[in-house]
DNA sequence: TTAATACCTAAACCTTACTTTAGGTCAAGG
DNA sequence: CCTTGACCTAAAGTAAGGTTTAGGTATTAA
């Protein structure tokens, strides 16, 4: 049962990602198992693409693209790395819930911003009591 | 009634952000409020705090420096920008949500490695049956 | 056989958001 | 008076994460 693979270009396309960006990570060190034709052409397999989405993921909760190669280097060195990465998605998963949390109190804000403007464009001015009054954390 | 107003020292402890970065906000017309005195110091009002908070609030949800300069250039024209403000603010809770979500995807799949890596340290390899079958959307 | 595509590399370039540096002002305390 | 600390500016520098360019190779369709 050998698997389909797949060109940069297709890659690319199926993650909506720029063929540079796929390049770039590679040659960052992002992607270590990806096999080459002999005339030196990427061959993507199965197991290249669930890398780039772990990627994504990683890249997705902020973490830099450094750090990403230091996790990719822990799992190509094996078992005596397992630790390291167990602390890593911990830690990862403790800053992600902050960034949620810091998210969910922006939007707080922004919903605010949308009832005001709501109004102020119904009123046609923010020079309204129900606006002035209203006065929350924020003005403007 | 005059308002309590503060230094540029006094901003930077308070919001935690450098001195030098309030200093680049208020040159990049974030902070257009601002008065100085005779000497040329910032003087900083309760109201140049509000719009610094709203200013960390933009930009948690990713907006760029830029943008939000329009939109404080819209604040300060009045009424007559308060549809696009309005637009801003919808689009911003669109995104933010949309980032919230991402972000919730992305901790479904951090959650699954942390339980992943807690049996393979359990175990001491990732090379037990468990965890070859429990075979997620990622490995690694 | 030639021309279009899709791929390759190295290296230069770009943008964003700051930060650092160099050189200067100003008010208060000793 | 003079020094210390907090402030000021303009301009150069930095880090991250790509993107673009220039020049070349390989496969395929006409």
């Amino acid at each position: 049962m050998n698997q389909k693979t797949f060109s940069i270009g297709e890659i690319a396309e199926k993650y909506r990602i720029p063929i540079s960006t796929i390049r770039y990570y590679d040659k960052n060190g992002l992607l270590p198992l990806i096999k080459r034709t002999s005339g030196n052409v990427r061959i993507f397999s199965d197991e290249d693409m669930r890398l780039l989405n772990m990627i994504e993921c990683l890249k997705n909760t902020g973490m830099q693209i450094k750090d990403i190669r230091t996790f990719i280097e822990w799992c190509t060195e094996g078992d005596s790395t397992i630790e390291q990465r167990y602390e890593m998605f911990l830690e990862r998963k403790k800053e992600t819930e902050q960034q949620i949390a810091a998210l969910q109190r922006s939007l707080e804000l922004i919903d605010f911003k949308c009832e005001y403007y709501r109004k102020a464009k119904e009123a046609g001015t923010t020079e309204i009591p129900e606006l002035q009054n209203a006065c929350p954390p924020e003005i403007l």
